[in-house]
DNA sequence: AATGAATGAGCATTCATTCAT
DNA sequence: AATGAATGAATGCTCATTCAT
């Protein structure tokens, strides 16, 4: 659940990492409670003893992990966008096209950010508490959304345009559609909200010729 | 450009507000100091001596016109939103079709982003420091937004689909593409994105047939 | 209600005292704020701003009558005082004898407490914030107190008996008794608790031989 | 010196308390200059930095060992309880009778003033401060005195009487006697003052029959 | 590796008092 | 006489971080 398990890390990490078996569980269990505390009270709120007495650990041994409370919340954002960009890629990986991809990619983002509210918030939050790594977690992504949409274009699938500004709009969209509806309304139909987000940002708003189907 | 100044405010005010003109005065400069503050900071770097020392009065005046530190915050998203939503009316007010007016609408908003850096970041930090200011923020800015797409729909203006996902879709992609190019980046070229924009959100990824133009 | 009212004052006034009726009767609606709000939440929590709303006037009043805080209260302890003494003073006047005077002192002390509640408050009150006022309080009370006994004894009406520590230890006792039965538990049997507490004071608690009545 | 110290609590303590000794000695530290500081300035006018700095700690360690300000107050309050009524207790124990205990009681009430005098100020204090603490402090004692003295009317050792107003009599007039003659003088005649006070409580005012001696 | 006692910088907030009008 | 805006000293309390054990 942690770059520091090692996992789905993207970044290398230049800690060496407990080497005891116990260590590591203690690691664990304090970015788990990490992740719970800052996610359900926000950075601010949080106070360290919140998150050593939720991971049942004395309150020094935080420091024996981390640097600063700072530290583990980067950590934290780090960690979220290599699961995010590891969920969206696992699910698109099929997609005969860019623009079923586009689909798919949605709702799966959405999925996820249901199943990972708590540390959705965290992210969010980084815009004030650390920004560069806020804007890291975006600038990874949207290089690699870019590049995408760059062969798409290239390869004729999605209309040519500036992908830059499109990769922005399209990642601004979806955060929206996961505050709304993944975190503060918990959405049950989320195929419908993804079905109708996707088709917006695949048609646009403006009207279709009737003739020939969608 | 406050709320309390009474030019642009669409809630009513309790407080019943300074019966000087130096009352009135002092609290001008509180308020826009707290917003410079405040957007160049953030919240919790911001110590009311801070405010109070910018707008050149005793420490204790700011008590005399606002409760909290809280306080001024929600006074300043809700002065924001007031202000955004003026900026936007009046930006599309003279478009002859919907889709033009989304044109207009995301230009004005990134130049209005642009010229409100300050206060942008502050409604942005209000998701976890007032978050009900903040879903407010978006909640009347949404209800307006999406009986204007409603009526579009009805008019044949625009393709129809769930105009409440819609609306957040569209608000996401506005707010990342001000934060990216009106906060962080400062763009030049306004026109550019918001064109691109526009494009987007008017014609989706999907590629155009050719033969009868854009 | 107040010796700046003149009624039953027994020490000089310095101030000159408001010349017109209006301020002599702004100064009389502060008094009474004053000793309303003492009484109700104490010295500490009682703001300036508390006395001078409920006297209805403006904050800067306060202070064309009074030069702190602290003397208005010494005022109402010195007022409280003058009072007190008068009552008792007036309760005792028909006694036949010093025991009996003990007797309708005790009582009348009772009920005088029990409708001054407030104000008796305060002159507990004044043991912390104007030392020097509540020792006058009883300083002057005891000697008044002390002659009387000093005559009765002289006279044969009561034992004879180190007068300084008779009056104070009667006097802490009346104390005892106001807070409880006036102040805490605003007793409905006045009548029954002076009764035993005369008794006491008067008998002691020593057995006594039935043989020829009390 | 505290209830911490387990000494002569009566009243559980729900704190876990410090583990290590070093923390017990905090404790006591901060404990005994709490009351001393409380003591000889009042509680207004103590700031919690008094407090520390008499007890040789940080500022930050006082909130170790104390949720509040007033936290402490009251623990002082109920420590103060203990021990009075331990040192009563001890005193009276070897009494042949009543009256006798009445006597010995007195006295060593004063003595046990003197002897605490910073203490007493807390108590009294207390009134105002954490008025609960306060009459928690009188009832504990009442009801002892009550039931002692109960026993002494069955006994026949005391003349009948309401035992409720009597105690409280009794209490207010030990109290006065410990203010004026334990903290305001310090009298160097304790005997004295002990012996006309309990002549008074025991054979009251009325003059007596000369006969067969006092 | 683990701990919890100790620390002090930092900050929001209160409120008595002043004073120009 | 009356007012209310302005002030800043004062203080309780929090909490990230350190460190001896």
């Amino acid at each position: 659940m942690s770059q520091y398990s090692g996992s789905a890390a993207d970044a290398p990490d230049e800690r060496p990492g407990p080497k005891t078996e116990r260590g590591r569980r203690t690691l664990r269990r304090l970015l788990d409670a990490a992740g719970e505390e800052f996610g359900a009270r926000g950075y601010h709120e949080t106070a360290i003893s919140n998150i050593t007495q939720r991971a049942g650990v004395g309150l020094g041994t935080f420091y024996v992990y981390f640097k600063s409370k700072e530290e583990v919340f980067r950590a934290l954002v780090a960690d979220m966008g290599a699961h995010t960009r590891q969920a969206l890629r696992e699910s698109i990986k099929d997609a005969p096209n860019r623009l079923e991809a586009e689909r798919l990619g949605i709702r799966a983002y959405l999925e996820f950010v249901r199943q990972h509210k708590s540390l959705y918030r965290v992210v969010m939050e980084a815009q004030f508490v650390a920004p560069e790594a806020y804007r890291d977690y975006y600038r990874v992504f949207s290089e690699a959304y870019r590049q995408q949409l760059s062969q798409s274009t290239a390869r004729g699938e999605i209309s040519p345009g500036d992908d830059e500004v499109r990769v922005w709009a399209l990642m601004g969209a979806s955060t929206f559609l996961g505050l709304k509806y993944g975190v503060w309304e918990d959405a049950a139909n989320v195929d419908a909200v993804s079905e109708a987000a996707a088709d917006l940002m695949i048609n646009g708003l403006a009207p279709r010729e009737k003739k020939d189907g969608a």
